[in-house]
DNA sequence: ACCTGAACACCGTTCAAGT
DNA sequence: ACCTGAACACCGTTCAAGT
């Protein structure tokens, strides 16, 4: 029971805790372990012993478990944002950068399921949530927003209101995502691929700025 | 010790046991929690308590936890499949029937968002499901196609594949129900209101059987 | 402040046993 | 066949205690 340093089980610097930044190592994990078997999969137990901390320890940072699902959402909402802003202004910010957006946000959505369905699930409760959450969301839909303003404004979209017209931009592409990552698709990639394709087509002329036909009376 | 009946804590009948049609109960009483307080309160335990039956009992009818929510999940699939046929044949098989039918699906979506959610959401993993689930889930899809079809015979649809067009439309009234039932509108019903109006308009436009204006060369 | 270990009140599921 | 009670191996969360 002396303090020889070379019997200790688990090898801790002294007058230092675990981490630096304890609470971003427990937000990645949980990221981890959500993106290799699932957000039911997740415990806090778990997480603790894959980084060597006691199972309490995440309630120093996190009020429960729902707080540290919405981190995590959070920070997907974060990524989201920054994958549609690229693709809208690595194009050009016309029609071209618009479909790069639409294709950027299923590329997320399919590419990170259970992250995304964080994000949407019913994970996080309406109730008390991660005041970065709602803020991360708004801004992520606000990218939608503003390049949907930019074409009506280069007169590439119908004069709508944006906000309803990005609602349904979004419940479009959120539909969609939603029925692949589920596996209501049951053609897989190849299906998944013509959906797409079908979508973009039918959108562009949903939300084309020339008048409807005349309807034939 | 003695087999006074007048001393036993719970009143049975003798020879016969609690219900006659136990799977049938369970099934209400889960659906019964899940609209109540949500899919995720629902414990096995609590079910069979509510029934005055043991918390095993309900194993000599579902595999697990899991089948018992596919058993509520296509139960969910066959009344939306009710409510879309009946949209459909009570508004004439036209445009006002389709659109009728979008109307009861989202009314059952909003109605039933626990319900909706267990029908959707990864409640029922991939796996083992119920064998109906699969089956409830196709004919209630099959609904939409066979509407697109009589649309697409009578000059009212553009002339796609159907299949793929159903999806489309799916997808669309998917997204609307998921982002209203998730609490992303935050204007709450009048803004879900205004959406699905504005949905509606949009969908008729994209689907529309005259031809696309011509591209501006 | 930050972390720990023990304890509490739950779960779903299994299993030997009863009728 | 259908149901029961005890037991098992888990959970999230609380709390007094350590440094």
């Amino acid at each position: 029971m002396t303090t020889t340093r070379a019997s200790r089980p688990r090898r801790k610097r002294a007058g230092q805790y675990h981490h630096g930044d304890l609470r971003r190592a427990l937000i990645e994990q949980a990221l981890r372990v959500i993106e290799s078997t699932g957000a039911e999969a997740l415990t806090l137990r778990g997480v603790g012993a894959a980084l060597g901390v006691s199972r309490t320890a995440l309630y120093r940072h996190f009020a429960d478990k729902e707080a540290l699902l919405a981190a995590v959402a959070s920070e997907g909402f974060r990524l989201l944002r920054a994958a549609l802003v690229e693709g809208w202004e690595q194009n050009g910010r016309g029609t071209a950068g618009f479909e790069a957006m639409g294709a950027a946000y299923l590329r997320f959505a399919i590419g990170h399921p259970a992250h995304y369905r964080v994000m949407f699930g019913r994970f996080v409760e309406s109730g008390v949530r991660d005041p970065g959450l709602e803020v991360e969301s708004e801004s992520a839909f606000g990218a939608l927003v503003d390049a949907l303003t930019t074409l009506q404004r280069d007169g590439l979209a119908r004069a709508d209101d944006a906000l309803l017209q990005a609602r349904f931009v979004w419940a479009v592409t959120h539909g969609i995502a939603m029925l692949v990552i589920d596996g209501q698709l049951r053609g897989g990639d190849e299906d998944a691929a013509a959906l797409n394709r079908y979508a973009a087509e039918r959108l562009r002329q949903a939300l084309s700025a020339e008048p409807a036909p005349a309807s034939p009376r």
